[in-house]
DNA sequence: GTTAGCATGTAAGGAGTTACATGATTTT
DNA sequence: AAAATCATGTAACTCCTTACATGCTAAC
């Protein structure tokens, strides 16, 4: 359960929940939302609607009043489909913090219990601390013959990881204290979301 | 030309030129390059060395020496093979400034012109700025709405991808200085990858 | 009236993962 | 001698991208 291609099934359930939307307005808040990078084509999202269609997650929204202005296909999650989201971002396990899932999930964390927040948090830092350990590891048997390029993308590399763990930390440590104080303000720190 | 694909076999170029190395070794090393996440399968590496040792860009190693120990099959590249890699090296363009890419062109910015490095390091940067500005202009829009983990997720990607610019502008710089002066051991910045 | 951008889709194909299958070598 | 890990491969499958195809609507 929870394949790899349930990423964007994962996102499209998360942003219907913030209203209903058609295709193409999805694919650009997908594309804003994971997309350091990736561009999602419509190749692959309009399928994936089909199919989620299909499987009565979503449902398409009769146009109240004027039936003109159509051709826009506007979607919104069924009653099934909040369940299957509220089931996929429970999940805790490896799915949970792999480089893309964790960010939508992170996104919709609004959504979820501290508990399970805490718990994927936590899963995806010891993940990046393992990397961070094995690499730096094996660098140091490579390091030594290492040119000048590579010893910087080494370094460079290393140096993101750690600024993420930090992050991670700093989230960690916000959410535990949300429990008993009303929260601080936490000055020190702008890095964390505070609970505002 | 230069397809998505062909960072594989960018790489596997690249790796080689380093010293010969067989498929399971090279994965190893793979992994640990390009490796922030992705991890490369058998299932890919072994039929992109068939397709190019047809090529003709690699080929066997015949062990010198003691006929024992084998079962491993030892690559190096050819003459076309280190033509192909500066081929492919030279390119500028999109291609190059791509995520993956990127990473393992600078890798081996060693085997380029100064030229080349200039120029690909100027399309990266201008690459991540047009990103930031797009998603920085069309935050104003969200953000007012937006819910507190779906702003901390975009806060910290801003961050991170202006870190990854002020990077590239170092590098550049350091390119740049190398030119006049034997570099003058840029002590202000042990950002960026000195002339040793 | 024509260009630009909104909006939805499909078909073909590529790239890479998973799972399977096998065997040698080294370590315990 | 068993277990671990080195080492190579193949087949099926999944996901996604590319390229194509179409038509509406707004702006100039």
């Amino acid at each position: 359960m929870a394949r790899r291609g349930d990423t964007i099934e994962l996102a499209v359930l998360g942003l219907l929940h913030e209203g209903p939307m058609h295709g193409y307005e999805l694919r650009k808040r997908l594309n804003l939302m994971l997309g350091w990078g990736r561009v999602l084509s419509y190749g692959s999202l309009y399928p994936a609607l089909k199919k989620m269609l299909r499987g009565n997650l979503i449902e398409e929204v009769v146009p109240t009043g004027q039936q003109s202005r159509r051709q826009r296909i506007v979607y919104k999650v069924t009653q099934q489909g909040t369940e299957e989201f509220q089931r996929l971002m429970s999940e805790v396990g490896p799915a949970a913090w792999e480089d893309d899932n964790f960010d939508i999930r992170f996104r919709f964390f609004s959504s979820t219990d501290m508990e399970i927040r805490l718990r994927v948090l936590e899963g995806r830092r010891s993940r990046l601390q393992e990397r961070l350990d094995r690499v730096q590891r094996e660098l140091k048997m490579t390091q030594a013959e290492a040119d000048r390029y590579a010893a910087e993308l080494q370094r460079h590399g290393v140096e993101s990881v750690e600024r993420e763990v930090r992050w991670l930390s700093d989230l960690i440590n916000a959410e535990r204290n949300v429990q008993g104080q009303p929260a601080p303000e936490t000055p020190t720190s702008p890095t964390s979301p505070t609970t505002s």
